[in-house]
RNA sequence: GGAGGGUUAUCGAAGUGGUCAUAACGAGGCGGUCUUGAAAACCGUUUGCCGGCAACGGCGCGUGAGUUCGAAUCUCACACCCUCCGCCA
């Protein structure tokens, strides 16, 4: 979201950002809101004027009364009592036209950074950087199921029977890789300043509607029945919920957390849950981390936040690249993005295991995160968040890169401490 | 789940229909006087949002609705906190 005066000085800047992101059915949606801000600021002004006097004469009334002057009271009475009806009037038009404007307002676009590659949709995406060797063995890498299944680590079937599609046992060794690798990410996050958190996995419907868009949140958020409350789908959203509506002083930033929960995806749409296995499913487990920071600061945390990611995926000897979304692919609220992908040495291709989003103000102004400067005056914080680790799914990248020929399973020796010093994992 | 009490500014807290959001009183913060310096004392100052170049105006006393010429104050719903009872890992 962005701010309204921005759009109303610089209308043209807005328009150039809406076609950089190959949007242009909402261009004529600048000059509308321009039109809609105009009428609603005259219908305030009004408004206020009619409310102004109304208190001046009610304040009359109360003295007229004291002096046991009934009937001039009255007669003032009658003065306020006229002005209702247009009061009435300008109040429902102020309370429409802001609904109008602020709907328009959540679906411009946020401007994107300079650096932003320009391009229509993902398939114009730019590799920054590769990180490691990607191998590809001589050897015949078996689906990711096959070499779970092999392990003994897993059971869809069951997961079936037990709660449908989408949900899956991991099993032995290999859930204690899962929680292994949640663990060792988490510690690898405190290590580097953050602080661990843990939080609600359920949210209201309040803070979901502030992070997201109706359709958005149609596709993707459980809810519980006979409750205001929705099954997160990201921790992300517990963790930003904490500033809601707050005022920060400036001298707490930046808040740099890392978060543990269990996420839950409807996944309805585009893609469903085609994808066989642990791919995309209706619950994952995620470390996050999270940044609320003076604006100056977000493309610095930007660069660590990904650099996070990249950094532990190397220290289990994963190789992986980053990937810099271009203008189309980014969603409305980001500033600049990229996912961090994993080498497939089965697909011969990197996939998506992360990603990484300067949000600028925008998520900010939405919710009211303000800072309290040091000279008193206030402004809205930059916000970011990035995926440290979902391991269902990273564990694909990490199982195919860790495979033996004998169908084991190598355990990295930042991982061994958590599998109780086991050093492999062995076929059943 | 049931009963009772509560939610007011940075904090504590008064305020039960108009001069109480210009929010008593106390504390804290900031500036000053005094002091070699500090403390104490004294004086001043100290909420957020919206509109406006400004002057100024409007809104905000947990949230939302309602009654009223006028609501922190009355009514209703909801949220949260405290105490007790019940249930429970």
């Amino acid at each position: 979201m962005i701010d309204l005066k921005f759009l109303r000085e610089n209308p043209d800047v807005v328009r150039q950002n809406i076609k950089n992101k190959f949007q242009d059915s909402k261009l004529p949606l600048v000059d509308e809101v321009i039109a809609l801000d105009d009428a609603y600021r005259s219908f305030k002004l009004e408004g206020d004027t009619l409310r102004g006097d109304r208190n001046k004469l009610s304040k009359q009334i109360g003295a007229l009364m004291a002096q046991g002057k009934k009937e001039e009271a009255e007669a003032v009475k009658k003065q306020v009592t006229d002005a209702a009806e247009r009061l009435a009037e300008l109040e429902k038009l102020e309370e429409e036209y802001s609904e109008k404007i602020k709907k328009i307002m959540m679906t411009i676009p946020n401007i994107i950074d300079p650096s932003v590659p320009i391009g229509k949709d993902d398939s114009e995406n730019v590799e920054v950087q590769k990180y490691g060797e990607p191998k590809v063995p001589d050897f015949e890498i078996p689906y990711h199921t096959d070499i779970m299944e092999s392990l003994g680590g897993l059971d869809l079937d069951s997961a079936r029977k037990v709660a449908g599609n989408g949900f899956y046992y991991l099993m032995g060794d290999i859930a204690r890789l899962h929680s292994a690798i949640i663990s060792y990410a988490r510690d690898f996050m405190i290590d580097r300043g953050f602080t661990y958190c843990i939080p609600p996995f359920m949210i209201r419907s309040e803070v979901v509607t502030g992070v997201m868009s109706f359709a958005e949140m149609d596709a993707m958020m459980y809810k519980i029945e006979g409750e205001d409350l929705f099954l997160i789908g990201t921790s992300e959203h517990s963790m930003i919920g904490k500033f809601i509506d707050t005022i920060i002083p400036e001298d707490k930033l930046p808040q740099t957390l890392t978060s543990y929960s269990p996420c839950f995806r409807k996944e309805k749409g585009a893609h469903g849950i085609e994808e066989r296995g642990v791919y995309r499913i209706h619950q994952f487990e995620k470390q996050e981390m999270i940044v609320v920071c003076k604006p100056e600061q977000s493309p610095y945390w930007f660069d660590q936040l990904w650099q996070n990611t990249v950094d532990l995926f190397r220290t289990m000897d994963i190789p992986v690249r980053t990937l810099e979304c271009c203008s189309g692919d980014l969603a409305d609220l980001k500033v600049k993005s990229v996912d961090v992908e994993a080498w497939s040495p089965r697909q011969k291709k990197y996939f998506e295991v992360g990603s990484c989003s300067n949000l600028g103000d925008a998520q900010a102004r939405r919710l009211k995160i303000r800072v309290n400067g040091k000279d008193g005056k206030k402004y809205f914080a930059h916000t970011l968040n990035n995926t440290v680790v979902a391991p269902p799914r990273m564990l694909i990248a990490f199982l195919e890169n860790n495979l033996n020929e004998d169908g084991s399973i190598n355990i990295p020796k930042v991982l061994q401490p958590y599998m109780g010093g086991k050093t492999v994992i062995c076929k059943k």
